[in-house]
DNA sequence: TCTGGGGTCCTAGGACCC
DNA sequence: TCTGGGGTCCTAGGACCC
């Protein structure tokens, strides 16, 4: 019995998360901005209609926004990745194979044969996903993953569709790839696409029919996978354990410029510390720690330095602490006066479980401040984000991002509870 | 004035080894 | 003018994803 893949993709996804508290925004343009308010990250159908283009910076829009009463927000993760949670949480219940592949995506597994009413399926979950949780989605169902994101971009594209779509045992498959450009194949970004339409290949019929070598040549072996996934032959598995991690990256844009050294430390100490918890969270340790710093690439009448450093750390480690100050001493190295800083980061690489942990032979193993960890992190958790902090962090902050049109954190804090009032 | 953040994979090239 | 061959490992940079 050959493989069925659907892609669950929940519509507009953060749009409808704000809908959901606020219900007088359906049917109405809504847009939402990345951190710092810069760019537009998501868009209703009715914002998509006014010509309002996905990531565009936002105060390039902002003539036509107000023109048009676009109702605007900043994002809020800490709403998004609860109500993410509750959707794909769903999925597991009722779904015996669920790949979590990003914020507002899963793949799944349905179970194939003649008898099998996949639409069906696809059908009554999504509608079980919209009672439960309030937030629409569509599904795309295919013999392939990358045949199945293609049935859910012509799912959504097509309402009268019901917001599923089955693209197994379709006899006019052909002409559905027809109507595909290869900009818009999973896998082929800009650059590939601008390749491919240079070498007379525009829809994804022609990349199916395409010659492998030629593939292979010019869009290496990835570009030969999605080939044979359009031609129905699973290349990429639904992956229903989750892939280890290999890095994790903390940094953000400043509200402002930032010049000094101390209010750079400042963002460096705020930004490990979110980084170490995170660690801790997962159960690892970080080999490597590598600092960067940036000034605004946009701002071609400044003086531009971009710089990084990677440290190496005495022990994997998971210490706040001890990945403070590898990162103030990287940051010491690479800062260069006279700058107006847009933008620093953490990355943390060689991670690795820390049950596993390495010890070096040449050096005792630092004193481990585990429990300290552990306690910081359980007093944060349970007070909120930084009841308890390191000093060289701040606390004025005067570089922190700016959140304008923050909508209430309506379901992860007890103070942000939205009321409900009945009307006599 | 104002342009996000966090990931993975692939390839080429250099360093190094025998 | 001529200057081995083959292998591994690491890193930087590019491309892609959401």
């Amino acid at each position: 019995m050959s493989p069925v893949f659907a892609l669950v993709d929940c519509n507009n996804f953060y749009v409808s998360c704000e809908r959901l508290f606020r219900p007088e925004l359906e049917g109405r343009p809504v847009v939402v901005l990345s951190n710092n308010d810069g760019c537009i990250i998501a868009r209703s159908n009715e914002a998509k209609a006014l010509g309002i283009a996905m990531g565009a910076p936002y105060f390039q829009n902002r003539a036509l926004i107000e023109r048009h009463g676009v109702e605007v927000f900043s994002s809020n993760y800490a709403l998004y990745g609860d109500l993410s949670d509750r959707v794909m949480s769903i999925l597991q219940q009722l779904e015996p194979e669920v790949e979590i592949y990003s914020i507002d995506e899963a793949f799944i597994r349905l179970p194939g044969g003649a008898a099998a009413n996949l639409a069906g399926q696809a059908l009554s979950l999504r509608a079980k996903i919209k009672q439960y949780v309030g937030i629409p989605v569509s599904i795309g169902i295919g013999p392939t993953k990358t045949l199945a994101k293609i049935a859910n971009r012509i799912a959504k594209k097509s309402p009268e569709q019901g917001g599923v779509f089955d693209l197994t045992d379709r006899p006019d498959l052909d002409d559905l790839l027809a109507g595909t450009e290869v900009r818009d194949i999973w896998g082929i970004g800009r650059r590939g696409a601008a390749k491919l339409n240079r070498r007379g290949v525009f829809t994804a019929l022609d990349l199916k029919n395409a010659n492998d070598g030629w593939i292979r040549k010019h869009l290496t072996v990835t570009g030969l996978r999605t080939a044979m996934e359009l031609r129905g032959i699973p290349c990429i598995p639904v992956e229903h354990e989750p892939v280890p991690r290999k890095s994790m990256v903390c940094s953000r844009s400043f509200g402002k410029p930032v010049f000094t050294l101390a209010d750079l430390r400042e963002a460096v100490s705020t930004y490990v510390s979110t980084a170490a918890e995170k660690l801790r969270g997962e159960g690892l340790t970080a080999a490597n720690l590598h600092v960067f710093l940036q000034t605004n690439s946009h701002r071609l009448d400044l003086p531009q330095y971009t710089a990084g450093l990677m440290v190496g750390l005495l022990q994997p480690t998971s210490s706040t602490p001890a990945l403070i100050g590898a990162a103030l001493a990287g940051l010491k190295k690479i800062y260069r006066p006279g700058f107006a800083y847009r933008k620093a980061g953490v990355m943390l690489t060689g991670l690795m479980a820390a049950a596993i942990r390495q010890q070096n032979l040449f050096r005792p193993a630092p004193r481990d401040n585990g429990a300290l960890m552990h306690a910081l992190d359980r007093i944060n958790d349970r007070w909120g984000r930084e009841t308890v902090r390191y000093a060289s962090s701040g606390l004025a902050k005067p570089w922190c991002m700016t959140r304008e049109h923050k909508s209430p954190s309506y379901t992860t804090r007890w103070k942000e509870l939205p009321v409900v009032k009945a009307s006599p």
